[in-house]
DNA sequence: ATAAACGCCGTACTTGGGTACGGAGTCAAG
DNA sequence: CTTGACTCCGTACCCAAGTACGGCGTTTAT
């Protein structure tokens, strides 16, 4: 591990070299750096571009981003920040960790009236089946219009 | 409300109608009848289609399941199978239920990490900000190198 | 020295759930 | 009878986050 005191050979860092040491596609890093999430590495005079090596961690942070809620609009700004903005970092922070609570909340919401249905369809074994009257009932506002996540 | 719900019977049921009471688009009337959600009353022999009444349930039935996770292509199945298979709508609200689940589960998680870095950036109030270090960390080389396998 | 592998670049496709557009036909009220 | 609202139908577009493709140029390993 740790090979990189040994430095074999100067490879440059090119983009499919990025990518496999990143973990991701090559596509994606040509996707990010279209959006502005990385930076391009100047024209390639003659030849292919080569890569700063920072490129790598960047792609690991914009991946640790995404798998905390982050979306790569929000990456952008959160990298646009930078360091030394905390104010501003937990600010966005903050706004997502109610945005999940939220969204937590609801699926809770939903997972209850759907257990539920499931024990009343089981305790009862002949049609109608309580699911699909639940879903078929005019008036059945218990279903939590508040679970709705989109619309 | 205590509009006229439906008084005059008389008039032909034509899709703006059944949108405006399932409170619905009519372009997702006929998007539903494209993916086969709901069936599309037979051929205007002349003027406009006529559609039944159960078809504004069948609305509500749609966007009920969609309230409680499900996708339009799982209530396409719900809606085939139709009443008296409980044994299969169980099955596929199990499934469901234990998606959400484990979404709940995964959401948890990550609002956990997130309160974390917050209270430590509250805590300390200088740069480097802990949040944005947590998604910097430097961890690369190691184990990335064997990612690609190109397809 | 030559072929395989890689990079560059633009464009189109994917999934899910719709929304929007536009021309032509039809229905109902004034 | 005319106007305006509505319907029909096909097609295209929106979002996010990529993936895939194809033609061509470069680099590198054999």
């Amino acid at each position: 591990m740790t090979k990189m005191a040994k430095v074999k050979s100067e490879k440059p860092l090119t983009i499919g070299r990025v990518a496999r040491q990143a973990g991701v596609n090559v596509e994606t890093i040509r996707y990010y750096q279209k959006r502005g999430l990385i930076q391009e590495p100047s024209k390639p005079v003659l030849g292919y571009r080569c890569y700063p090596t920072d490129t790598v961690s960047r792609i690991h942070f914009i991946k640790r981003a995404q798998s905390l809620g982050f979306t790569l609009e929000e990456i952008t700004n959160l990298l646009k920040l930078g360091d030394g903005h905390c104010a501003e970092t937990q600010k966005i922070a903050r706004q997502k960790v109610a945005l999940i609570e939220s969204r937590i909340k609801d699926l809770q919401a939903i997972s209850e009236v759907l257990k539920n249905l499931i024990n009343v369809c089981e305790s009862q074994n002949a049609p109608p089946c309580p699911i699909i009257s639940a879903l078929t009932e005019k008036n059945s506002e218990a279903s939590s219009d508040r679970a709705g996540t989109k619309s």
